[in-house]
DNA sequence: ATAAACCTTAGAGTTAGATACAAGGTCAAT
DNA sequence: ATTGACCTTGTATCTAACTCTAAGGTTTAT
């Protein structure tokens, strides 16, 4: 049993991060003490455990909570339930990679074009690339 | 001269987010009718264009801010400067990058683990592996 | 002249995920 | 018995970039 102070230390989190997690449906402790202290036992821990692996790999706290309502109602849920989160997700990823390395290129080709010496901004080919308005998008 | 409204539909914006960039400091028009209208003329126009280019290749807008200012007073500045704040934008962008790519590569294994069939989630191996209390991050 | 479409301001709400603060109760050690 | 570390609740704040609402004034077309 441990107190929200250990748990969080356990798992290099902050108390209040724990509280939020409580407030937001992902992880309640099994019981409180006398004195109204949350308590936390194995059970929670591994869920813990699981909303922290699942936030490592992407997911967002509510995806988290689909997760786990999976996770804890595993009977009743198919492979496919659970695959399907993690390639909605992947795709949603892919997406934002595509949009920032689209960032990236454009960005290395302003720098390529830039001499980056002590000459004066006034003929910057940065920008240039920027003010142009020919260029668009 | 144009009005917020017609300034908005040209840049397919609202007129909210051109109210947004004043009260930012981004683009505040030339002139005001005497209706107290916003009127922007081809300067502010070029400025707006400026903006939205430097958005679409990453920056936020208190980059664009710095940007501006080196824009407005090229003489005073050196390509040095410029240079810089592309640079340091593209290590943000390949720090992002680098993350969304680890993202990327565990869904990805998770996914392949996965039968993706009608198969009870009771023995999925993506919960087995976000659940997994031996494998750590 | 009246309705639709536009404009003004100030200020609140949104999203995500915390993080901080206030006012107070509890526990362990000295 | 008192200090310091810990716990409780509730509420507020932060970032970013809008987005929306309210309450009202203006323009344009019919």
């Amino acid at each position: 049993m441990l107190k929200i102070g250990q748990l969080a230390d356990k798992f290099a989190i902050k108390t209040d991060t724990l509280r939020f997690y409580e407030k937001h449906g992902l992880l309640a402790p099994s019981i409180r003490g006398a004195n109204g202290y949350r308590l936390y036992n194995d059970k929670d821990e591994a869920k813990l455990r699981f909303i922290l692996r699942a936030k490592s790999v992407g997911f967002s706290l509510n995806e988290i909570h689909e997760l786990l309502s999976i996770e804890l109602d595993k009977s009743h849920w198919v492979c496919a339930d659970v695959k399907t989160l993690v390639d909605n997700k992947l795709l949603e990823i892919q997406k934002k990679l595509l949009e920032l390395t689209k960032f990236e290129a454009s960005l290395q080709s302003l720098s390529n074009a830039c001499c980056g010496g002590p000459d004066s901004a006034e003929h910057c080919s940065i920008l240039e690339a920027l003010e142009d308005p020919h260029v668009d998008k």
